[in-house]
DNA sequence: GATTATCTGTGAGATGTCTCACAGCATGAG
DNA sequence: CTCATGCTGTGAGACATCTCACAGATAATC
């Protein structure tokens, strides 16, 4: 008989986050809601008055600042700049991220023009198969040739990928950004991604959004 | 004693829609997937290989397709073309869905470049509140000033508006848009729309998707 | 035609997420 | 200081979704 035999389940491993992935979407939410509130004067908020500005309900968010660890006080609320503070620790708000864009094509230059200089999201690289763009800055982010990847993703520390690609090249520059070293992917070329277990892709999937909000029109008539 | 007093629960409102929103999302992935399959010469397709394609289980592809209402046949599988045509069925793929893009600027003429010809979504009409943009055409797509957008919508039969204007502005279009008889929206705004009940509303936000992909990043070192 | 392999269809249970209701407490008023 | 107010923190339950395992069925083989 071999030991441990009667262990009807082995030791859960910690490793699944404990802050549900919609709280994370959420908690980015309510930081950006609550950072204009402090720019119209207001210091407390209370958890329905979040809820009517994040369109949910005031359990849920008092559930979502549970869920962080964040406190308010009966009668006066939640302290708006400590809970943008509080929110920035959970996100990785409070160091910067590098992060690599790979395609810099109609889709990539867009999505680089948008997050551009969006504090502490920093892109420190830019990839692209074509040559001609080797060498050339788009807002702030130099353009490296795709071989040099593993070396750059090291140098810079970057920790996130964002995939711009065609559909059919999505997979190829996925394995490259993870063999480099990434942590985090950010994909929105139309395909699903096939990474080792435990790392985490976001889908930006245009052409399902908006098959979703078709269906749904035509539901409610 | 009134009649049918005895009913436990009345007739459910067939309202809810029977399919769950994220399988709305993965037949739409399926149906790409698929066609990508047809091209390659392929007729038919196991749940274990179509699971393979999209990342996900054998049991889920089996479960979605059930939800549908597709067979499949054990031993040979399912038929993809047949499946292709109960999935633009389903989804809204089988009658052409006019479109209206609300805010034709940095972040909306991309958007506009993606979905351009893509059948069977038509952009009908841009709006912009810049006057110079007025009577331009861009992809095919005729641009108004936005106090025509009751009207245009109801002569182009447009059921589903995008939004791509900044955050300050998008409830403001949003009500415009529902007021003119939108009956979707496809929010690329960072902000979240109110809505009378029953209006689906679908979120694409680029600031939310990288918190949360630098979230994760930063959980699994 | 009988047999076998293997794939589908699905009930039942596990899991994860959201909702509700209320106990407890900090605050402001008297 | 004492009381009343109304907001937070949270257990417990409702709900939705996913997973598993296996019964049933069909095509291929002999």
């Amino acid at each position: 008989m071999r030991p441990f035999t009667d262990m009807t389940r082995a030791a859960q491993l910690p490793q699944r986050s404990v802050i549900p992935v919609n709280t994370i979407g959420r908690l980015s939410l309510y930081r950006r809601l609550l950072s204009d509130q402090l720019a119209t004067g207001a210091r407390q908020v209370f958890s329905h008055q979040l809820a009517a500005l994040a369109v949910t309900t005031a359990p849920q968010v008092r559930r979502d600042l549970m869920t962080i660890g964040f406190s308010g006080s009966p009668r006066r609320g939640y302290a708006i700049a400590d809970l943008v503070t509080a929110i920035d620790d959970v996100l990785v708000r409070s160091v910067e991220t590098a992060v690599a864009l790979v395609g810099v094509g109609n889709l990539g230059r867009p999505v680089l023009a948008y997050y551009a200089n969006r504090q502490p999201i920093r892109f420190a690289a830019a990839f692209d198969r074509a040559p001609e763009k080797t060498g050339r800055v788009l807002h702030g982010c130099r353009c490296y040739a795709s071989d040099q990847m593993t070396e750059v993703v090291a140098r810079e520390q970057i920790h996130v990928g964002v995939i711009a690609v065609p559909a059919a090249e999505a997979q190829a520059v996925c394995d490259q950004l993870v063999l480099a070293g990434v942590k985090g992917i950010l994909n929105f070329a139309p395909v699903r991604l096939r990474v080792p277990a435990g790392l985490h892709v976001e889908n930006v999937d245009l052409m399902m959004a908006l098959d979703r909000v078709a269906y749904f029109a035509h539901e409610h008539r």
